[in-house]
DNA sequence: CCCGTATATCCGTCTTATCGCATATTCGAT
DNA sequence: ATCGAATATGCGATAAGACGGATATACGGG
């Protein structure tokens, strides 16, 4: 039942966290995730690759970059979900802080439009 | 951030068949449960202790069963959660199994209505 | 070709979940 | 009071997850 594989991804608060950065963020790399939750980068690299594995999210190279995104190709009560824990976590302590670090930090790359 | 557990929850393939059973049986007791999933009655009382730890059912007593049923408190984005589930979840074989199982068993409680 | 930056992976450890099985508890009936 | 059915819990074993820290890989620039 690939259904747990889903639910377990969502039931860890570091990856819930990059999840609700996404609400505003088209995509986000490593290094940019990794100060937003002011957490080591080799832990923020393994839990993105989690849940790439899960079909949460994709990752394109850019350059040196990794981006991360929402997985556009999701099935719909997946992405039902994603909203909803969006929406029941969205104004949770920790996840403004987030926001905010994000929004200070420095020599964020630029993207390829 | 509690979001987590709620999704620990559903991140146990025992704990979401469970869950879909409910979609047609208003309450469930934890015989009838571990009758149509075919597993030993302790793993099924753990599990829904679990579940109502977390918020998604509540149990009331009637004589000397304990009925599970889905919590009507949860939060509206938990709600929506867990129609989704039930969606992504409904068609699964192992679902269609436990449904067929409980329609088969024999001598279920009656209800007080 | 070498270096610095960004990312991924390996390894050992610690915590947490899950399980089976045995046993305790609770209830209704005799 | 005792018994059987239904449920909950305690315990030890096993497995899975998450972590930090070190290291490997990939890329662009000089």
């Amino acid at each position: 039942m690939k259904q747990t594989k889903f639910f377990q991804c969502l039931s860890d608060e570091t990856r819930l966290r990059t999840l609700i950065l996404f609400e505003d963020e088209p995509d986000l790399c490593v290094c940019e995730l990794s100060y937003a939750l002011d957490m080591p980068q080799p832990k923020i690299s393994r839990h993105m690759a989690a849940m790439r594995e899960a079909g949460l999210v994709q990752s394109r190279r850019h350059a040196q970059w990794i981006f991360y995104f929402l997985n556009p190709d999701m099935e719909n009560w997946q992405k039902d979900i994603v909203v909803a824990a969006i929406k029941g976590n969205k104004s949770e302590a920790v996840s403004e802080g987030d926001r905010t670090r994000l929004a200070q930090m420095q020599g964020r790359p630029a993207r390829c439009t």
